[in-house]
DNA sequence: CGTTACCCCTGGAGGC
DNA sequence: TGCCTCCAGGGGTAAC
């Protein structure tokens, strides 16, 4: 349940419950994720208390201080992770990996296609982290506007859908909100990033920061298999503009929604309304 | 340097 | 009811 709307979401959703818990322990039933996941976990978080939960890119980072120091709990959810707060009595499942227990309840990673990682950094800083040095623009910042996108895009020549996806770019932007964004922006996904004017990049940037502000207020997502950090069932039917809609009519002006493929991501736009 | 093709992995949907 | 193929929110790497 990727993108930057339903990590923030599931960052909202979590910190309630967790922050300024103790952990007493971790388990580690599954180490292999997209890398792995260290194999003292367990020591280095327990005795930690869960002081805040920030967000960067897709990446949820755990506050997690000790008695002397301080260090970061990496998790990041892949395609398919969830992070949920159960019972401390429930018994796992075949894809729930880590479990971070708590006095009164247990935070269980579960991730199916294991795309995930769970991960450790220590210090104060977590934005010297490998996995996230290298992230790009938050596109909710108030630095990511027009003249931004405008400015990096010059020496793009590749697909503007393809560039949006780009996290060394900006980052929390997926499959979905990329195409969406496009149609709220008018602009075609097979257009050269760098053939996109100033204008049209004010344009953008605006549809970016809509679309994802939009999906965050609605509570979630698209997704099908989107679940709520209390393990509710979150499936909110955002209607989408043009995700998954191919051959249906496109809400603006009653046209066909296309479907193609770039870069092994399937994409999906209406070739009457944007260009 | 920038772009693409392929890989990681499981599960669900749809065709036969 | 199988079994097979294709597809899915991400992202890193190798190769052009």
């Amino acid at each position: 349940m990727p993108e930057l709307p339903e990590v923030e979401v599931c960052r909202r959703g979590l910190l309630p419950g967790v922050a300024g818990r103790r952990i007493s322990r971790a388990l580690v039933r599954f180490p292999r994720l997209r890398e792995a996941i260290p194999e003292n976990l367990g020591e280095l978080l327990a005795g930690r208390t869960v002081v805040d939960i920030a967000r960067r890119g897709k990446y949820l980072l755990f506050d997690c201080r000790g008695e002397a120091d301080r260090g970061w709990l990496i998790v990041h959810l892949g395609m398919t992770g969830n992070l949920r707060l159960v019972a401390g009595d429930r018994p796992p499942g075949r894809h729930d990996h880590v479990d971070l227990v708590f006095d009164d309840g247990v935070l269980r990673f579960s991730d199916p296609r294991r795309f995930g990682v769970v991960t450790w950094h220590p210090g104060a800083d977590p934005g010297c982290h490998p996995l996230l040095a290298g992230q790009g623009i938050e596109p909710l910042s108030a630095a990511f506007d027009g003249a931004w996108l405008y400015a990096a895009t010059r020496r793009r020549s590749g697909p503007i859908k393809t560039v949006l996806m780009d996290a060394h770019t900006v980052v929390g932007v997926g499959n979905i909100y990329a195409a969406e964004s496009l149609f709220r922006a008018g602009i075609s996904p097979l257009r050269a990033a760098c053939r996109i004017g100033r204008e049209r990049c004010d344009r953008l940037a605006a549809a970016i920061k809509a679309t994802l502000a939009d999906a965050i207020a609605a509570g979630g997502s698209s997704i099908r298999d989107y679940v709520h950090s209390d393990g509710s069932s979150g499936y909110f039917q955002i209607a989408c503009a043009v995700y998954d809609r191919a051959g249906q009519a496109c809400r603006r002006c009653r046209g066909t929604i296309r479907q193609i493929r770039q870069a092994g991501r399937s994409t999906y736009y209406c070739p009457a309304c944007q260009h």
